[in-house]
RNA sequence: GGAUGGGUUCCCGAGUGGCCAAAGGGAGCAGACUGUAAAUCUGCCGUCACAGACUUCGGUGGUUCGAAUCCACCCCCAUCCA
């Protein structure tokens, strides 16, 4: 069985990280989200040099373009982006929910699986068996089963189906992935992680958590979409679902989030995130930076009231500001250039200003992740091991 | 000196008699962004005592109930010919 994979577990009282193929991550950890197998304006040594663990891909995006076969021709998603450490795949079943329920002409979900139709009239499947193969092509260090989102709105009826579905597909994930591990030979398998949906009904999470369960997966994530219109976090579902996951596992909260989101979530046992919101953001104006009282990446204190705030590099205000963005922050931007220039660079719009904002954000949400590792409630960061921590984010 | 095409609200640029404070871009300003259809999207964008009024479409006169739109002259710009 894969379990012994995550040896996180296994070790006692002190932990060690969740181990992958491609190094092993201390926890609680965030991957970006590079969806088309690019983070986006960076590439992997700006994710290195941003200490990023692990990064998360989407199976039907890559599917879609390049294809998955181009990837698998090419070596797979690591050789193809130049990058060693671990990649999570992403099922595409959250594509349902993004790319079909706003716009049911781009295809419809089945009882065996999701049917995608393309912009030029072709249709794509994707089902439980399909996805599973074409994440193992992938190359994947940690692969998704697909699944069927819901959101806090949705009806009971709905969620009824999505749990139902959920399990049934997670069923035959399960099945395809034994299948693959036996018939490829595989001494170290990739991870496999089951999806908990339930929408905003305790009891469905419960069910649907313990059906998963049952099926003895490598982790487990929290899935669906746990905020309201207003974007505001619903701390129940999370909590009761968190509560339901097996302890010693990863514990995934996919697509959180803000900053005050991964805390509250790491409280709540969650261990692993990936959020697209520091890559996009910098893209979009909008940088995070500790408090500014804080002297040292040691004062930091994610459980302070105001531990972080928005910078907006286009205000006036920084025009003229030779200071770093942040005192805190050991990133390219804060290390050699001044907000002055970085403003300058996002007025013109200059591709530079992306790339540095995006590594800037990066480094925010590893440090982020490094301090609540250090300041414990969940296993701390893996200190002096040698060989296995090259995903280490720890100076 | 001659010919032709032009001069529109910060910029580019539609508009050739009323439905025009004037399309559409851009810039500017203000928001949004949470398993990425997102270097994107939304709103505002002449002035004011703001369900109304006032001032704008190179200038000055004129035609008309009514003009950015038609006429006359003038001033600029572009290209071509001498």
């Amino acid at each position: 069985m894969p379990q012994d994979l995550c040896e996180i577990f296994r070790a006692g009282p002190s932990p060690m990280g969740l181990r992958f193929n491609h190094g092993t991550v201390p926890l609680p950890a965030f991957f970006p989200d590079g969806t088309r197998a690019v983070v986006r304006c960076v590439d992997s040594l700006d994710l290195e040099a941003s200490r990023v663990p692990g990064i998360v891909v989407n199976t039907y995006h890559l599917m879609t373009h390049p294809g998955v076969s181009v990837v698998k021709v090419l070596g797979g998603a690591h050789s193809l982006m130049g990058w060693d450490r671990p990649i999570l795949t992403d099922s595409g079943g959250f594509q349902v929910f993004s790319l079909i329920k706003e716009n049911p002409k781009r295809g419809d979900v089945r009882v065996d699986g999701v049917r995608f139709k393309r912009e030029n009239g072709d249709t794509v499947n994707l089902t439980p068996e399909s996805c599973v193969r074409m994440q193992f092509a992938l190359g994947s260090d940690a692969m998704m089963c697909l699944d069927e989102c819901t959101d806090l709105e949705s009806s009971r009826d709905a969620c009824e189906r999505s749990v139902e579905r959920t399990v049934r597909w997670a069923k035959a994930c399960r099945a395809e992935y034994e299948r693959q591990v036996a018939q490829r030979k595989l001494d170290r398998p990739p991870l496999l992680l089951g999806i908990i949906q339930g929408g905003a009904f305790n009891d469905l999470r419960r069910q649907c958590a313990y059906a998963l369960r049952d099926m003895r997966f490598d982790g487990y994530g929290f899935g669906g979409w746990p905020l309201d219109g207003g974007g505001k976090l619903d701390t129940e579902i999370l909590r009761v679902t968190a509560d339901s996951m097996p302890d010693g596992l990863p514990k995934y909260a996919m697509g959180l989030g803000m900053p005050e989101a991964i805390v509250a979530c790491v409280d709540m046992g969650y261990n692993l995130f990936d959020c697209v919101v520091p890559t996009r953001e910098a893209r979009h104006n909008r940088l995070y930076i500790f408090n500014e009282q804080w002297e040292r990446a040691e004062d930091i204190d994610p459980r302070a009231d105001g531990f972080y705030r928005r910078l907006y590099p286009l205000d006036e205000a920084y025009w003229r500001d030779p200071r770093p963005l942040s005192k805190v922050c050991d990133c390219l931007c804060c290390q050699r250039y001044s907000r002055a220039y970085l403003s300058h660079l996002y007025r013109i719009g200059d591709p530079l200003a992306y790339r540095l904002g995006t590594m800037h954000n990066l480094r925010f949400y590893t440090q982020l992740m490094g301090r609540l590792r250090d300041l414990g409630g969940q296993p701390s960061a893996l200190k002096g091991e040698n060989s296995a921590t090259k995903g280490s984010e720890d100076d």
